[in-house]
DNA sequence: ACGATGATGAAC
DNA sequence: TTCATCATCGTA
């Protein structure tokens, strides 16, 4: 099998792009000598200062710090005080913008896939090489452009204009047209350690 | 429909 | 230092 791990230049583009282009990738998890690949089923673009859905979008501060980094670099933060989001950077050195992994194969919920794959913040502001123990994979699967949908991101209601902006995508599943990765076999309690 | 659970950022 | 809010999820 074809195994490209995805390198900067991937991510140095903008984040709506990578966020699409990140659909159908692997997202890679090495953990005690074990590995674990789980393909990309949803993701969501956070871009640029401008972006009031964007966490960027206050300034930048101790939390939101890694957004200005190189891309390629994790911004893990928790939620709700309980789940732990992960983001890869995109885009220019010192220019706010991530993607937020929303959804891999079996596994629908960005507090889900950090779950399944034990990733917390001791990623934050690490780079996702193999040697930081996540990292992204091309595998050679080709998604048709049909079997994405676009839709606007979810939880940032709040974010005026930018709430309706498309910049969620989510894989489609191959048998069904309405709704994403298949809503009836979630496997509740996966776990990798 | 709602509570969990804790960190963050802004106000006081 | 206090307080409202939060890129969510599981149970009801």
């Amino acid at each position: 099998m074809k195994r490209q791990v995805l390198l900067q230049e991937f991510f140095e583009r903008s984040a709506v792009v990578v966020a699409r282009d990140l659909v159908g990738k692997f997202l890679v998890r090495k953990i005690r000598g074990k590995e674990i690949a789980l393909m990309i089923t949803e993701t969501e673009a956070y871009e640029g200062e401008n972006d009031l859905a964007s966490h960027a979008s206050r300034g930048r501060t101790a939390r939101n710090a890694p957004m200005w980094d190189e891309a390629r670099h994790f911004y893990v933060y928790l939620v709700y005080g309980v789940h732990e989001m992960l983001n890869v950077v995109t885009g220019k050195h010192n220019y706010p913008a991530a993607v937020l992994v929303r959804g891999v194969e079996g596994c629908t919920g960005p507090g889900r896939v950090t779950r399944a794959l034990n990733v917390t913040r001791t990623l934050n502001g690490k780079r996702a090489v193999p040697e930081s123990g996540l990292w992204f994979e091309d595998r050679g699967v080709r998604i048709a452009p049909r079997r994405i949908k676009r839709t606007p991101r979810v939880g940032v209601a709040y974010a005026g204009d930018w709430a309706s902006k498309p910049y969620r995508f989510v894989l489609l599943d191959e048998k069904s047209n309405r709704g994403g990765v298949t809503a009836s076999r979630r496997s509740r309690r996966s776990t990798v350690q």
